[in-house]
RNA sequence: GGGCGAUUAGCUCAGUUGGUAGAGCAUCGGUCUUACAAACCGAGGGUCAUAGGUCCGAGUCCUAUAUCGCCCACCA
């Protein structure tokens, strides 16, 4: 058979999707007697593309889903995207007016929601082919859409009932607006960002009185709406003010003083002004002491008539400087400093938010919300790395109603009706009378729901609810969410509280949280141009070598960190990849072992248990395998991935490939046909299969590739079982027997590397060995000494005499020496031997240390202590050794 | 202001009930040994951030401190 000698990963990848894909292997059973294991997708933006954090979750999600398949369950992963509200509609809005210069506005609703079905499936699949690259075992037949008619159908559901329950209302309050945007949006979306401002002291006189109250503020342009002056109800310099008023500077309106807890008495004056209708804060103590609400900016962030002719129309930041130019040219500005403090900014296009009044729905959480916490807290939902239990605990305990109407088109609207009389009429169908006054004159709420409110049914609502599906009853709840930390409020909280609610059970059992994919420590960003498109590393490193470096960076839920090389070439800087480059070797060091057997195999055909009667190392890898299986199949169970894919590096290359090939390689590339050789054949074969199914879930595309090329019969390695540890085939003395004969090679190819002996040169080696046993394991294997240690003479013997021109060295058991009659450079060798000594002098003298101490030999482990009698019994036998040696020299 | 995480070899990181510090990459030396030079063989390299404490014994547990990073919060 033709195997080329390097991996070209290109053909091979592109050529097993498509069957995989059309052969049904990640379809799933709706009913079946296998146990199900199931992973929704977190749905990425329809119109979106992949990036590293989508390789680095799908990897981590297809390894487990795959892993599962092959162990027998009915497993589902469950692919779709999200519509993306805000960020699709911006992306839509953008291009019209690029490409057109037609504003949504102008085209109205219902030709813009057209505008952007079509960019949909213009742009959309993208993502979807891109998820195909990775190699991911989707089940494409059950693919959704959060604006499919089935999940519309469960959101006006969960909305309806929601509404009946109470715990979705509407009503006029403060929420944060996007005046770019021109949407409300959710404390969520709203993100603070410290931002260098000037903190403003202005005076506002008192009524009846000489006397000026001094306020700070950072936002001068809302005192247009002030209706009120605010202090602590205990702060005694201020008493004399209860019940007074103060009169607004450039306004002349009278604001009464007003008491309240919020007020900090040891920041600034003590004195804050209050603009019910443009703080958070204010907004409460306007409501508690009955405040007016002056709405002195618009929603495009600019003042109001309200606000007075002057400032009527000017953008707010604009309005901030006029309003401190008449202060201060009526000498009520009192001082500005600088201040850094935090403001929200929209989490979209970073526009300074504008906290303001308007109408909006809400969905009252704290009820969920506590549902949610004792899932997790009985265990129903299992946090892995646990830590981040105690951060949605915190949300929770905290959580707020949530404003779930977007100011957008592109959404699911909002099920509510209103009659000419402003009658709300909630339903799962569009009504065609007020069912409160019988009006038939019915609009429908223009706003949408927010985007995580589909998000948040996700797991059900894919699965077929409302409907009583068989997907629905065998697949949820899931098993396990892999997702990153950014998203556990918008949504890991959220589908835990409506998962809860409407399937009385959580949506998954466990949620693996994973790091960000940084670059040298960065975060990835286009301004930095540090951006790695996983679509170019897999072209350039190789699908299965990407997803080997993402599953290897998984180590404790942390970051995971790409370094970055940068070479010039050719005038072109070309950014490399270290970690990549090392699991292309790594594949490439699986097709080379494979292709090794293709040479040797012939006609050798497959065999299931080809280990009879057959050499120590033989059973030495299979003991080394099984160990391998079972480490393996528990780093998965427990998203340890890390020890996964080394535990995969160090089978598959130290044992197999350094030691396994090597020792068989006389047997196997014999020329005659022997049974021997036969069965030679088949045990690398055997150990290389296996090896090829532990591999798969990690890397399917070499696997699939190479186990196809296999002279035995099997469909599919995607379906292939996963291989399954025999605890009677790890053996403990044989690989202790093993380590002493590999140890042995080691020893003497260091002492000629060390001694710069010609690297051809056969050597003759003295062995002296007291033990008989390993006198006899020894012995059985000279062969494989002599061959991987270049040596043409063995002698073996309990003692070694003294010699005068040998270099000498020793292991645990095992005392060598190697004549080198007119080859040793003496001085080198007192070299070697000296620093041999000092090593196992100071290991020495800290075993002796604690053996010296009584404490020591009464409290430790009975084990511990014999393991160090017995080493340090090991070592000065071998202390001995090397004096005499060096004393002869 | 609260909370979380990190700090181990030049770099990136492992180190699961406390019991003689590990890997990959990089470095140095030697090899075309017919699967693989994207390879093979060998070597060097760490007072485990700092200071205390518990213990016979601490990278591992406890307490402070420092530096870096992240999250949350209604001091205008």
């Amino acid at each position: 058979m033709e195997i080329p000698k390097t991996y070209e990963p290109k053909e091979i990848e592109a050529k097993w999707y498509p069957i995989w894909e059309s052969k049904g292997y990640f379809t799933a059973q709706a009913k079946s007697d296998k146990p199900a294991f199931c992973i929704s997708i977190p749905p990425p933006n329809v119109t979106g593309y992949l990036h590293m954090g989508h390789a680095l979750q799908h990897t981590l999600m297809d390894t487990l889903t795959r892993w599962r398949r092959m162990k027998g369950y009915n497993a589902l992963w469950l692919p779709g995207t999200d519509h993306a509200g805000i960020s699709t509609q911006i992306v839509v809005e953008k291009r019209l007016w690029e490409q057109e210069k037609i504003k949504a506005k102008d085209l109205g609703r219902e030709e813009f929601e057209r505008r952007v079905w079509q960019w949909k499936e213009h742009a959309g699949g993208t993502i979807q082919r891109q998820i195909r690259k990775e190699g991911a075992s989707c089940d494409w037949t059950r693919e959704r859409f959060t604006l499919d008619e089935g999940l519309s159908h469960a959101v006006r559901e969960v909305f309806v009932r929601l509404y009946e329950e109470g715990l979705i209302y509407r009503g006029a309050y403060m929420v944060n607006w996007c005046p770019k945007d021109q949407t409300a949006l959710s404390d969520l979306e709203a993100p603070k960002k410290e931002v260098k401002a000037k903190l403003y002291h202005i005076s506002y006189p008192v009524k009846d009185s000489d006397e000026k109250i001094i306020v700070a503020t950072t936002r001068p342009e809302t005192m247009l709406g002030d209706t009120g002056v605010a202090i602590h109800p205990n702060d005694e310099r201020y008493k004399a003010y209860h019940g007074k008023h103060a009169v607004l500077p450039l306004v002349g309106r009278e604001i009464p003083f007003v008491c309240d807890e919020l007020v900090e008495m040891d920041f600034g004056t003590g004195v804050v002004k209050v603009t019910p209708a443009h703080d958070p804060n204010d907004f409460k103590m306007g409501l508690t002491h009955n405040l007016a609400q002056i709405n002195v900016i618009d929603k495009f962030g600019k003042m109001t008539e309200d606000a007075g002719p002057e400032f009527a129309g000017l953008d707010r930041f604009a309005a901030r400087k006029l309003v401190i130019e008449k202060l201060e040219a009526q000498g009520l500005l009192v001082k500005i400093e600088d201040y850094t403090h935090k403001v929200g900014h929209c989490q979209r296009c970073d526009t300074v938010l504008e906290p303001l009044i308007s109408t909006q729905w809400f969905a009252i959480m704290k009820g969920m919300a506590q549902e949610a916490i004792k899932a997790v807290q009985d265990g129903r939902t299992q946090f892995i790395p646990e830590n981040w239990t105690k951060v949605f605990y915190d949300w929770l305990e905290n959580i707020q109603d949530w404003c779930i109407s977007r100011q957008l088109w592109w959404g699911h609207r909002i099920p509510a009706w209103y009659c000419s009389s402003n009658h709300i009429n909630v339903a799962r169908e569009t009504p065609s009378t007020c069912s409160t006054c019988g009006s038939t004159e019915l609009r429908q709420d223009e706003d949408v729901l927010d985007t995580w409110f589909s998000s948040a049914l996700w797991p059900f609502s894919t699965l077929g609810w409302p409907a009583q599906t068989d997907d629905l009853k065998t697949f949820y709840p899931t098993s396990e969410m892999i997702t990153g930390f950014d998203i556990i409020f918008f949504w890991v909280a959220r589908m835990m509280m409506m998962g809860l609610k409407f399937m009385g059970d959580v949506p998954f059992r466990r949620v693996y949280i994973t790091g960000l994919v940084r670059v040298d420590g960065e975060k990835m960003s286009k301004m930095k141009g540090n951006v790695v498109d996983p679509l170019d590393v897999f072209e350039r490193y190789g699908t299965d070598a990407v997803r080997f470096t993402l599953a290897s960076s998984v180590t404790g839920g942390t970051d995971v960190d790409l370094q970055e090389v940068k070479k010039k070439v050719g005038g072109q800087e070309i950014r490399e990849y270290p970690k990549m480059e090392a699991a292309r070797n790594f594949a490439n060091k699986i097709w080379n072992a494979s292709r090794f057997m293709f040479m040797n195999l012939g006609d050798t055909e497959f065999n299931n248990s080809p280990f009879e009667n057959a050499s120590r190392y033989d059973y030495w890898i299979l003991s080394r395998l099984n160990r391998a299986i079972d480490d393996i199949s528990s780093g998965l169970e427990q998203f340890r991935f890390f020890d996964v894919t080394q535990t995969l590096y160090r089978f598959f290359w130290n044992d197999f490939c350094d030691w396994y090939i090597e020792l068989s390689k006389p047997v196997v590339t014999a020329k005659e046909t022997t049974p021997e050789v036969v069965a030679a054949r088949q045990r690398v074969m055997y150990i290389l299969e296996k090896s090829f199914r532990l591999l798969h879930p990690v890397m399917p595309y070499i696997t699939e590739e190479l186990w196809q090329r296999l002279p035995h019969k099997g469909e599919s390695i995607s379906i292939a079982e996963f291989p399954v540890s025999d605890q009677s085939q790890i053996n403990d003395q044989i690989e202790d027997q093993m380590r002493s004969v590999i140890a042995l090679i080691t020893k003497i190819r260091n002492v000629r590397s060390e001694m710069n002996l010609p690297a051809h040169e056969p050597l003759t080696v003295k062995l002296g060995i007291k033990e008989e046993a390993l006198q006899k394991v020894v012995q059985e294997s000279e062969d494989a000494i002599k061959r991987l240690a270049k040596v043409k003479e063995i002698e073996i013997k309990p003692d070694l005499e003294i010699e005068k021109f040998a270099a000498r060295a020793v292991i645990t058991g095992i005392e060598i020496s190697i004549p080198l009659e007119g080859l040793i450079d003496l001085d080198k060798e007192r070299d070697r031997l000296s620093k041999e000594l000092a090593k196992i002098e100071a290991e020495i003298e800290k075993l002796s240390e604690s053996l010296a101490n009584p404490n020591f030999v009464e409290r430790a482990q009975p084990k511990i202590v014999e393991q160090s009698r017995n080493r340090i019994a090991d070592l000065t036998s071998q202390r001995e050794t090397v004096k005499a040696n060096l004393a002869n020299l």
